[in-house]
DNA sequence: TTAGTTTGTCTATCGGTTAAACTAAGTTAT
DNA sequence: ATAACTTAGTTTAACCGATAGACAAACTAA
């Protein structure tokens, strides 16, 4: 049954409209807002005087007149509430703390010496209740936390395969969600650092984006129409196993030729990522060249990509931007020689820019975004 | 600025929902409208008032008591108008004359034995204009005319690429638009399969759904939540020509090692798609050996698609499927050994349903969808 | 015949938006 | 200094569409 119009859905509409134009324009207005959105100056002072209610936003004063009476400006209340926002990673837990317009007030990382599933959950428990405590009391206080993980996550929150961890089937969002009664989104790295990049990264203000998490192995994060593509199970985005050599070497994943295999940060067969970089930086021939292959093969992949969404964005992130120099240029004549021309006009290539954050920075945007739609639903 | 909500926004959103209710399961009483749809009973009546006097539902008598007063049974009205849906094919153009429901009512196919852009749209305009003239007198007339091309179309319908035509930089849209003067829809024919498909074939119900059409070339039509992914300039969805061989075979795009060199219909290097079909029908072994090959790079493509979009079904249509037969036992090998397994599990692949009507009734079906969101937009 | 059920309409009310009048508080011109 | 103009924000009345519930109509079942 679809949602049908009454009154109610109007005034969450625009309810909606009215803070997110505050959250996007502060300091500003009411008359403002009324301008910017079109609604009636009635409907946006009464509206505002609820969220003013609700502790969402604050009065601050009055601005510069242009002729008339002062505006009086409004803030968005950042400080209402707190977000959490994880990335579990294969050597070490990564945790921030984020106010409400997801600007990092905490950070902490802790090492992980093992991927046994009762130690890393036991410490993933400890980072969390550590940033708990470590939040500012506030309105609303933490309003969820989000989780960024290595590997392939259900529409459930259930993690179904993580390779580098070792895990199958590990039912990380209710594991969690028992533990601290909160609100939680449980995702894969590379969808919340797609998230991530949309919201505060280089892909702000654009629709179709696709983030490709290069380390290990290659994750995709596919947002369309500014938001997250998430396939029939929650499964999409696993493009680091496409194949790009159909007779190709064989892959953990049943296939052969992954993209991932080729074009990853551990895809020299020789050298691993850090000693590339050594000797890159060195000025090695051996570096050079390791990361030249690496960059065409990322940018045939990148080209593929270019034909299928054509995107406005792609944006490159974790580990391998560390070799942002090495690759660039590989990257940029293979997609030139190997994309389609229409496609490829319309379509930016970039490196992640909040370099290590992104993950981090998505996954308490999950929590931040999940507050203010339970809200919108249920505050009106 | 984003849509604002008021009364006349939520009127729309309750006459849309009651009649693509109506569409759905005519006949149908106001009350099972009601219970349908969680709308008053009031409600539904005077929307289906105002829908009886726009001439797009009809009273059909009365229905079964079921214990009281007997239900008054509203049908659609699916000859309050007409759409026309062409394929542009190389070898010939096709049209068809659907009424509001999609369902064919009049057929046209003419040979065409040029590329010339002239020429090919002298006969474009001919057919049309014969089939608005065999349209039976309705309300709303020809609502509006949709039709697919083999090429890439940008969102302004204007041809940029047509390889099989060589066409370059037709203005199709407008000079369809400017000839006739009705509502004009072009995209290219994959689109337009793959909204034929979801419409009214093998893709009813479904969310996600990729469209592969296979003859000369490999086109694919994605679809999103039930609406077709687009991408930034209209140009999505060219995963014919992503890469499957790193250094295979050149292709015209400019890349190499592109699916389609492998996987379309002319793919054999020996023979041409009617004599494999030919020896293949005869048990000759070149024929059975050259679909099983293609059937495999068919697959190794869907493996990819199936990894990135996680759709609920892939359906395979235009000319390959003459040979399905030949090749659904490879493609279902490759893609059982080549795809993730939680991802296959999510996925059928299944052929056209609609033969080779997909496009032509997803380029009707555009002139009606547009015609209806018009209509809702202006009549309310 | 009577009681109960189902369909569809009608009426009062409610909750939202809007336009417009109004109050408040400034600036600019003379 | 004062009048005229501007701009900001609130209040009021009117409007519109949905809803709940009463009601009439038309049927079935006992």
């Amino acid at each position: 049954m679809k949602t049908t119009g009454d009154q109610f859905l109007v005034k969450k509409i625009n309810k909606s409209i009215v803070l997110d134009t505050i959250r996007e324009h502060s300091p500003i207005s009411r008359a403002a807002v009324s301008k910017m959105t079109g609604l009636n100056k009635g409907t946006v002072s009464s509206l505002v005087q609820e969220l003013i209610d609700n502790g969402l936003i604050l009065e601050i004063g009055t601005g510069k007149s242009s002729g008339g009476r002062k505006p009086v400006m409004l803030l968005f209340h950042e400080t209402a509430g707190y977000a959490i926002g994880v990335e579990l990673g294969v050597s070490s837990i990564r945790t921030i703390l984020t106010n409400l317009n997801g600007e990092m007030i905490e950070e902490d990382q802790r090492p992980l010496d093992t991927t046994d599933r009762d130690q890393v959950i036991e410490e993933l428990f400890a980072t969390i209740q550590a940033m708990i405590e470590r939040a500012p009391t506030s309105r609303y206080g933490i309003v969820g936390i989000g989780i960024g993980v290595p590997g392939i996550v259900d529409e459930k929150g259930q993690i179904l395969f993580a390779p580098n961890l070792d895990w199958e089937h590990v039912d990380l969002h209710t594991l969690v969600s028992d533990q601290f009664g909160l609100p939680v989104t449980i995702d894969n790295e590379a969808n919340a650092g797609a998230v991530g990049e949309l919201q505060y990264g280089a892909g702000r203000s654009a629709l179709n984006i696709v983030y490709i998490s290069v380390s290990e192995g290659i994750g995709t994060g596919i947002m369309i129409g500014g938001e997250l593509f998430r396939g029939t199970a929650g499964l999409s985005g696993e493009m680091g196993h496409m194949t790009i050599e159909a007779n190709g070497r064989k892959c953990r994943c049943g296939n052969k030729g992954c993209w991932e295999l080729y074009a990853s940060a551990s895809a020299h067969p020789n050298f691993d990522f850090k000693t590339l970089l050594r000797l890159a930086s060195d000025g090695e021939a051996d570096g050079i060249r390791g990361f030249y292959e690496i960059g065409e093969y990322l940018g045939i992949g990148i080209s593929t990509i270019i034909n299928t969404f054509n995107p406005e964005l792609i944006i490159i992130g974790n580990q391998i931007s560390r070799a942002e120099r090495y690759i660039t240029s590989a990257i940029q004549q293979t997609v030139a020689s190997r994309s389609l021309s229409y496609h490829r006009k319309h379509t930016t290539i970039r490196f992640a820019q909040l370099e290590t954050r992104s993950t981090l920075l998505g996954a308490a945007y999950y929590a931040i975004a999940g507050f203010f739609s339970k809200d919108r639903a249920t505050l009106v």
